[in-house]
DNA sequence: GCTTGACATGCAACCGATTGCATTACATCC
DNA sequence: GGATGTAATGCAATCGGTTGCATGTCAAGC
């Protein structure tokens, strides 16, 4: 194995193995070992000698010899639906965060909704990860379980029997929108929609659907699939036509394209329609300033990783459902109901 | 060591190992390695018979021992300043993308802006990664020339001699928004800066400048520190005072907090001022949807990791300084400029 | 003074692969 | 028929750590 030319440490030096720093130490490797894994074995002075010289040598225990031995490499793979959907950044960041303070490295890996990418990821994650967050997963519930027999596993926005989740609990925060609605005076309103096998898009359906029927409101759907700033713009003018005066969005990303395409039509937005996003990630950024339903991203992957370090250490695999709440955010997109806009 | 209770294959069987197949196979180990390693070396009826085996025991190369050996891991490391800043994801997804294809694992890091998590994260990735890609590194230069010597490395958006970086070059783009702000009668104008630090920064700034020189236009700066779409909506109120009639922004969530900031004084976009934003990460989800300079982020992760590849597998690390070009993007925030507008 | 035990350290096997070198079996050539 | 070459496979060392068990040392206890 000619170590020089194979791409491990290209030029210069190689790192400083736990053999020399023992041999300049004059203990055995072992000692090496456990001065960094167990010091409280060893003598106070042999921990100190030990670790002056590593300092000076520049040796830091290679990780991947570690896990071969132990099994423990510090290695979680996350696996989001599609990074580039405003959602799923602070997801990451949290969740990041999270396992950095754990001292655990993640892998990043991106399905692009697709669940043929997804398996493929997985498949090269589960050798080197001790544990998978999975976000939104596009993967069959038999596939899920596969993974999960085999590595820790927390699901965001999945709900799987018997697999530990997390899930942003959205129906507060919806029927907390249909009621500021129905305070400003609205009777029939739009659901615009997501993807029909969501979890997510269920949820806030029936959320919306409750609480307008114990309301008396009417309701229509709409659908923009899948949900982006296009579809949603491109809703504008159906949900116009149908003569609600105000639409609830399957999240931001739609109800900021509903926005412009309300602009493009005219419609004065919060003057004659009204329009709540849902999982407030867009912040104050669009205009007018939307009313949505804030749905903790963040936490979630704070929690996911929470969830799946107890998981990975306890080891007491005792399921767990974590119910993230939500409450509206009443920004400028929501206004009192027109006066004389007729239903049709 | 007891494997069950350490976390590596928690619960059921253990994955099966080379010399199970092996033993199944009445072959080598070697030889077993050799099936799916080099299989030219084997007859092609060995090599049948041991990847059969293989396949009903569900055996899969342990990619960490697999490592050890070969010091080849197949991961390389990506860390980036701000994963929630828009223009990363993207980037992010394009690096994935490529890496995907290659058939390398990415770990993703975010420093946060923080030199200090930056060096962190670096520590921890270094001895498990093959290469590594730092998008808006904070680290200093002699940092960064450090890990460089250890592996692989490819810098986005920082400009460091002898080590191989991707560079967006914006000034062509930001040359073209002065011309175009130029020809529709503007003659005083802002930039809106960013981090004095940011190479990007002092790129887009020496643009303005020097465009603005040759087209007689006068320009002032105005600070938006930290770059965010609250502090482009504070600018508002000092840019309006001083006169000009438009403004260029260092990045596109500053141009996006300026309009707001302009909303909210009443200035009219584009009627009585313009606004050129930088980066093209909002697309047209602004209103009015942003006039920008087009900086192909995407294409920066994935020019990166291809760069990162050849250094890898080529080892002719031959220095080199790849710019990406940008073009300017007219949209709805630009327009003539307004005939009276008083100079102060 | 000898046993006992606690503590510190070393020995050597092991994790699961890869790979240089040796070995074996044949076919080819003279 | 013996030398030679080649293709297929096995042996065993190695990667860099971890860890069960053995060993050695020294002080306390009887």
């Amino acid at each position: 194995m000619k170590r020089d030319s194979d791409g491990r440490e290209r030029r210069s030096e190689l790192a400083p193995t736990i053999s020399q720093v023992a041999k300049v130490c004059g203990v055995s490797r072992a000692t090496v070992s456990r001065a960094f894994t167990r010091p409280e074995m060893l003598s106070e002075g042999t921990v100190r000698r030990v670790k002056a010289v590593a300092d000076k040598l520049g040796y830091v225990p290679n990780q991947v010899a570690r896990a071969l031995s132990t099994g423990r490499h510090g290695n979680v793979g996350l696996i989001v639906s599609d990074v580039a959907n405003p959602f799923f950044p602070p997801l990451i960041r949290a969740a990041q965060l999270h396992a950095d303070r754990a001292g655990l490295c993640v892998f990043l890996g991106n399905s692009d909704e697709d669940p043929v990418r997804e398996e493929l990821l997985l498949g090269r994650f589960i050798g080197q990860v001790e544990g998978l967050v999975l976000a939104s997963s596009r993967l069959d519930e038999a596939q899920i379980r596969i993974y999960a027999a085999r590595r820790p596993l927390v699901l965001i926005n999945r709900d799987i029997e018997g697999i530990t989740r997390v899930l942003i609990d959205t129906a507060p925060g919806v029927a907390a929108a249909i009621a500021h609605l129905a305070e400003l005076g609205h009777r029939h309103i739009a659901y615009v929609s997501g993807p029909t096998t969501s979890w997510s898009n269920q949820q806030r359906r029936n959320a919306v659907r409750k609480e307008a029927a114990k309301r008396g409101l009417k309701v229509i759907a709409i659908p923009a699939r899948p949900p982006s700033y296009d579809t949603g713009r491109l809703a504008a003018a159906p949900i116009v036509a149908s003569g609600v005066t105000a639409a609830i969005a399957f999240d931001d990303l739609v109800a900021q394209g509903l926005l412009a395409g309300l602009a493009a039509l005219d419609v004065d937005v919060p003057k004659s329609f009204s329009v709540v996003g849902c999982d407030d990630v867009l912040g104050e950024t669009t205009y007018p300033q939307l009313t949505t339903v804030s749905a903790r991203c963040a936490d979630a992957g704070d929690v996911a990783v929470g969830l799946l370090l107890s998981q990975m250490h306890g080891g007491a695999s005792s399921e767990i459902r974590h119910k993230l709440n939500s409450h509206l955010v009443v920004r400028a997109s929501t206004g009192p109901a027109p006066a004389k806009r007729k239903s049709r």
